[in-house]
DNA sequence: AAAAATGGTGCAATCGGTTGCAAGGCATTT
DNA sequence: AAATGCCTTGCAACCGATTGCACCATTTTT
């Protein structure tokens, strides 16, 4: 089916190892070969086969790209994101959908059977071991996402999830509520626990205001609803952070249902700031967390992992800050 | 950094042929050495090159997944059951972002060059000359989403535009709207055009009802708002048929806008029925589009175009339905 | 004009596998 | 006991590329 290097070499007159410099960046070919090859292999409709010359090469520029979070709108712009960095650079996503994967052996297997150059593991709620998983069996890896304390072995590029926690705090506080809640995604997910413990921490500076805690089954719209009606059941606190937007969302429509209006009767605040967060009958206050930047940096860090392997761990974290829309009070 | 068959062959005392054939389903092998080959594998950590493997096969399990559609919510969805059913099946997404390139060329020659077995065009605002690009260049493709009118020669999954538009208006007229709209996607694409052709067709049979019609710039919620908002300051329908439920949402937002409540002040439906259009402050009446049901035919289409290369392409179409929620008034 | 440096080219080995073919081993048949 | 057939195995060629090395033709230097 496809037209290979011989065929070319052929037409054009020359050996193989012609026709193979003249599509090699930088290789040694006079202008007067290059020009005959060019011209044999328009005619036949020629391009390398990536796959083989990755056997000599032991380059393949697949980068396995794996997640578990299809439920979250923010990976849509995730994905966006990330397929377009990569492919500017030269370098193919190879998707790995983790959802219901509790355990890495078998991405591994499967991505090393794929020789990718190296993975991004793209969640905030896989566990370090994924990551960690991956390093052990020598691949490059870069946890998107990812917690930075746990995992030193490997590349982190993300956000302080505690300082994110201890910055909502901080805002539920400048706007005078009387009582705060804590509404993470699940407890199992290190993102969930840290910011919860920023919060925390924050909190303990305002003894006099009381502090919940909950946590949703999963960062979704369904759990974050379910969550927020379970406490509106009970006795709610007078707002909430809740750690993420979708679960923000959620939340909303669960106050909706019974008649409160966000902001006045009870606060939201989330984090993420996501495309839909700016929709005006959502209109969400939340922490923006610069996305963009989180993935140029992840890419960069992939790209300056192939040209050093050894290169020692590092964690890139960006900054987050609060973006006012219309989910909290006015401060006083 | 990988171990390879003739490390393995070594330790196991036999030629590579032997260890070939221990991991090539249905070659003949004797369950010595099996047991041998499988020894020496499990205390290497060998796992077959996918990649070397495929030189001679001719097989990669490399599926292309191309699409330009990383704005509507609905792809998340698309994204996590084509990513799940390739994954099941033992096939591998490629994936290929194309937002903002117009020219067929530059994609088909990158998966050329990794030598996909397959590529899925899962978009319905592409042209079908990109599904037609990777045919006329050898390469199997389906289009998911994609016109059956227009492509008889490439394999084709979807549903009947024409027929939505025409259940679209049928509903609209049910409901007694004395004016109505269709409020469709980008011009250029196939599915804004044939939902507006049905739309047309259909109310040509109440010819006492105005019909008007407008096109969004891209299937997305700010495109849907601010066509909605410009109908609203001229003279809008009593209902409008949204060709996509993102624009269905963004014209919601318009209205609230203007203080209009949706079903009794301004009729909607909408198209797709995606997870969000069920959150209970959204509670879009829209028509259903079997999203499981067509991504599974895709890939079963795949996995046949696998076996038999010069399959004769063939139109796999699936029938939708009306969902009743809260956006068009109740039937007299 | 001779010697040295430079740049271009082809040969052949190699990457990690697969597979057609022939030979060997063994059990079954006559 | 010889002949037949079926399995199993290894050899060696091949898939489509890359690359170290040696060789050759130029050009530059002396």
């Amino acid at each position: 089916m496809g037209v290979t290097l011989k065929e070319v070499a052929a037409l054009a007159g020359v050996s193989r190892s012609a026709v193979s410099r003249t599509f090699t960046p930088g290789a040694s070919v006079s202008a007067k070969t290059r020009a005959k090859v060019e011209k044999a292999a328009k005619e036949l409709g020629y391009s390398p086969n990536a796959l083989a010359s990755s056997l000599t090469t032991g380059r393949t520029k697949l980068i396995g790209l794996i997640s578990n979070n299809f439920h979250n709108p923010i990976f849509l712009e995730v994905f966006d994101q990330f397929t377009r960095a990569l492919q500017e650079r030269g370098l193919r996503p190879l998707i790995v959908n983790l959802t219901d994967e509790t355990e890495p052996a078998n991405s591994v297997r499967m991505l090393r059977q794929y020789s990718v150059d190296a993975v991004i593991v793209a969640s905030s709620t896989l566990p370090p071991s994924f990551a960690k998983a991956f390093h052990d069996a020598g691949v490059p890896v870069v946890h998107t996402f990812g917690r930075s304390a746990t995992s030193p072995e490997v590349h982190v590029v993300g956000i302080d999830n505690v300082e994110c926690g201890r910055m909502a705090a901080r805002e539920l506080v400048s706007r005078g509520y009387a009582s705060v809640g804590y509404l993470g995604g699940p407890i199992d997910a290190t993102s969930a626990r840290d910011r919860q413990r920023g919060f925390t921490e924050e909190m303990a500076n305002h003894p006099h205001v009381p502090v919940s805690h909950s946590f949703a089954g999963a960062y979704s719209f369904e759990a974050g609803r379910a969550e927020m009606l379970r406490l509106l059941a009970g006795d709610p606190a007078q707002a909430y952070f809740c750690g993420d937007d979708i679960l923000s969302i959620g939340a909303l429509s669960a106050l909706a249902d019974h008649g409160l209006k966000p902001g006045s009767d009870i606060g939201i605040i989330g984090l993420n700031d996501m495309e839909m967060s700016r929709w005006e009958y959502i209109n969400l206050t939340t922490i923006h967390q610069p996305i963009k930047q989180i993935i140029t940096a992840s890419v960069d860090l992939v790209e300056e992992m192939l040209k050093t392997p050894d290169r020692y761990p590092e964690a890139r974290i960006f900054p987050c800050r609060v973006i006012e829309r219309g989910t909290l009070r006015p401060r006083p």
